[in-house]
DNA sequence: GCATATGTTATGAA
DNA sequence: TTTCATAACATATG
């Protein structure tokens, strides 16, 4: 599920739910989502401390803290939640933060491909320091850059987190479908046209992504077709292909987004 | 059993 | 050095 719309949506979580709050018990349910840091350490330097204000940088959610700050990476399937502590614990509730007598904020994740990071100061920059620009506030001249000075294809240019970061295989193939740009198009070779476009189109997806909370599968969207059988583009009518571009799945328009 | 899944990363090859 | 394809990670669903 996780890219930057639905990053945004738990930082809003986490704020909402945790923010200028004070951990009054970690519980960790399942060690395999801790990465560098033990189960007993994990707890002993978080217990105790408040919750600032979060950022978002990518995919990466940053829980600053009074004290070390927890960086949150969601995989493909976890998400943050919040709960009352008498709730039922979900079978994938790895991780619990007891943030008050009503509240309590919840790392759910079924496959645990990613997880939780502990960082004093150097390690955020350690963590995050290979990751790109993030995709919502890069300007127009970096992103032409970007794709001018890339070999390769264009979908896995949008996708890179190294090069950009924040977006992932739904959002790109909804962005190359918006701009008309075949996902398979070598990134250098694209005209000062396409970029144009493929950089207002990722603005205004991103945007109105942030805005549902996720990547929405609207009927006027390719991504609200993309699970149909014999699924036809809602711009024009044709039948979508799919196949594996830059290593993910891709959908796109074989008449919309011409070579 | 097989294929699929919105993410990242190690590995070897081009 | 960069980029690509592939497998791997852990788990569920069809």
């Amino acid at each position: 599920m996780p890219e930057l719309p639905d990053v945004e949506t738990f930082r809003t979580v986490l704020d909402s739910c945790a923010g200028g709050r004070t951990v009054q018990r970690v519980e960790v349910r399942d060690t395999g989502v801790l990465h560098g840091v033990s189960a007993a350490r994990f707890r002993r330097e978080l217990e105790g401390c408040r919750f600032a204000e979060s950022e978002r940088h990518g995919k990466w959610l940053l829980a600053r803290t009074d004290g070390p700050t927890l960086l949150l990476h969601f995989g493909m399937t976890g998400q943050l939640v919040c709960c009352r502590p008498d709730e039922n614990l979900h079978p994938h509730d790895r991780v619990t933060f007891t943030v008050g007598d009503d509240r309590q904020l919840r790392y759910r994740d079924q496959r645990k491909l990613k997880g939780l990071w502990l960082a004093g100061g150097e390690d955020v920059e350690r963590l995050l320091g290979s990751q790109g620009p993030d995709a919502a506030d890069i300007g127009r001249n970096d992103f032409d850059l970007l794709l001018t000075q890339r070999g390769g294809g264009v979908k896995s240019a949008l996708i890179d987190q190294s090069n950009l970061a924040g977006l992932g295989n739904l959002l790109a193939d909804e962005i190359l479908w918006r701009a008309r740009v075949d996902p398979a198009r070598e990134a250098g070779r694209l005209t000062k046209e396409e970029r144009g476009r493929l950089y207002t189109d990722m603005r205004r997806t991103v945007r109105s992504a942030v805005r549902a909370g996720r990547v929405p599968p609207r009927k006027t969207w390719l991504t609200g077709h993309r699970d149909d059988t014999d699924a036809t583009c809602p711009r024009c009518g044709e039948k979508l292909r799919r196949g594996r571009v830059s290593g993910r799945s891709t959908v796109w328009c074989p008449h919309c987004q011409t070579g």
